[in-house]
DNA sequence: TCTGGGGTCCTTGTCCAA
DNA sequence: TCTGTTGGACAAGGACCC
């Protein structure tokens, strides 16, 4: 492990509820919270004010409305979070070669490769301009930890947050990791702390003392062990900038469980079409197909096959999908289906194998789940069919999402605040504009239409921009 | 209260071949 | 030929993370 504090990182604060606050100067100060909107949605974000009433993440959004009622609900604009991840990264990037990206608003750096930092001081420095560059490109605050490891430097922009910096000084690890809660510790999370719990351990320090022998008998070789050299303050994981894509997947929550064996059919093949277009648009083609069922009562069971080479056909896919399928009990309703593709080839080719496979599969004719829905595809595999996976919505029956930019023909630019009966609320303002006046019109108003977000900061359009609109509707078969 | 979506890694059990 | 061992591949589930 190194001598001086040199991994640096980098956590933005309430990321998605900050962005909506930038972009929405009526919402700055006051309660956001950002998920799905949907009667099973969660919270992905919830702004320092909602957090003050008891909402954070992954808390249902039913629970948080309760808790919250007056805050501002809004659903994920990833187009708009992604745009201001790359600006970050590339502030990052700045400093060093080894840029490790955990998430949209998360990354390690290791500032000795990069050259910018060999000491105390002068990570400090390079900490403090990261923060100040952050908000000035991106009007948003960051969070800054530095130590000798990733784990440690971690628990620092945590202990820095909001809008701080937090250095570790190398020496002084040991003595503050001791008295933290076992949940500190990357790896523990609510079954391995109730496990720690009922053996009487709750530290760090406890943790330590309880020996390597007693972590491993407790918790099994891998996690066992690494615990015990964490809470020894022991981290030797290198910043990776490049990981590889282990699996792709996709799945769906639906608002209500189904029952209906053939719908099930019908959006097991529609998974695995967008499941393979995404395989496709990463360049991967993969072995391995896993169906995932969550059933009415939300126990979740897995069922998959392994294709005797690496495939990246939709028919493949979907044939192996609706195979794995029969397998599975429905009758008491299902309230989430995935689908998902493993043991990927870091490259694609005709697979003459797995296509092989697929077709004495069909010819056996036990293919029950390929009947009506996936018969017309049959002709052409390899295809795309992208227009499926869009249902048709008429002109009239035109949905604007809460949170969402709109342009008026009169008032300019402004967002949706809120839509129902007929009408749609909007708030006229933009990121460097006073807050703004509402108005409210009919959903077919033609004077209205859908926009493209502003960016956060600044005059002039960034390159990027004008593709944001496209990445930002919700998932699939959410509101 | 009622639990998203997209991932990673680990453990356990089974099967099969050497 | 039979039995026991070992190790790899695979399947399923669980925990965790953001």
């Amino acid at each position: 492990m190194r001598s001086a504090p040199t991994i640096l990182h980098l956590d933005m604060d309430a990321f998605y509820a900050s962005a909506e606050q930038a972009a929405k100067p009526s919402l700055r100060g006051k309660a956001v919270v950002v998920g799905g909107l949907g009667p099973r949605g969660v919270v992905a974000t919830a702004s320092y004010e909602a957090r003050r009433f008891g909402v954070h993440s992954a808390m249902p959004m039913g629970q948080a409305r309760r808790l919250a009622p007056n805050a501002a609900y809004l659903v994920p604009r990833f187009g708009l979070y992604r745009e201001v991840s790359e600006q970050v990264m590339g502030l990052l990037r700045e400093l060093s070669p080894l840029v490790e990206p955990l998430s949209l608003d998360e990354a390690f750096v290791d500032l000795e490769a990069g050259g910018v930092a060999d000491d105390e001081a002068s990570a400090r420095a390079v900490g403090e301009r990261l923060r100040s560059d952050i908000r000035a490109v991106t009007g948003l605050t960051g969070s800054v930890g530095l130590a000798v490891s990733k784990m440690l430097a971690k628990i620092a922009s945590e202990e820095a947050k909001p809008d701080g910096l937090r250095l570790i000084a190398p020496g002084t690890e040991r003595a503050l990791l001791g008295p933290m809660s076992v949940r500190t510790l990357p790896g523990v999370g609510p079954a391995t702390g109730d496990h720690l719990r009922r053996a009487g351990i709750m530290t760090v320090e406890e943790i330590a003392e309880a020996g390597e022998d007693e972590l491993v008998r407790l918790l099994g070789k891998a996690h066992g062990g690494s615990l015990y050299a964490m809470a020894q303050a022991l981290d030797e994981r290198p910043v990776v900038a490049e990981r590889d894509t282990k699996s792709v997947s996709v799945e769906d929550t639906y608002d209500v469980d189904i029952h209906d064996r053939v719908r099930v059919r019908t959006e097991v093949s529609r998974l695995a079409e967008r499941c393979v277009q995404r395989l496709r648009a990463a360049g991967h083609s993969g072995r391995t197909i896993v169906l995932k069922v969550r059933r009415f009562d939300f126990s979740t069971l897995t069922r998959s096959e392994t294709l005797r080479g690496p495939t990246d056909d939709p028919g493949v896919v979907r044939e192996a999908a609706a195979r794995l399928l029969e397998s599975v009990d429905t009758t008491g309703g299902v309230r989430l289906l995935g689908v998902g593709v493993t043991g990927l080839a870091d490259y694609t080719q005709e697979d003459l194998f797995a296509q092989a496979q697929a077709a004495e599969a069909a010819e056996a004719g036990e293919a029950a789940g390929a009947e009506g829905e996936s018969g017309a595809d049959e002709a052409a595999p390899g295809e795309p069919r992208a227009e499926v996976v869009e249902e048709p919505v008429a002109p009239a029956e035109r949905r604007w999402a809460a949170g969402h930019d709109v342009r008026h023909a009169e008032y300019g630019h402004g967002w949706v605040q809120g839509s129902g009966l007929g009408r749609v609320t909007v708030r006229f303002e933009t990121p460097g504009s006073e807050p703004g006046r509402v108005r409210t019109f009919r959903t077919d108003d033609l004077d209205l239409e859908p926009a493209e977000p502003l960016p956060l900061v600044g005059v002039g359009v960034p390159s990027g921009w004008a593709e944001l609109a496209r990445g930002c509707g919700a998932p699939g078969g959410q509101e």
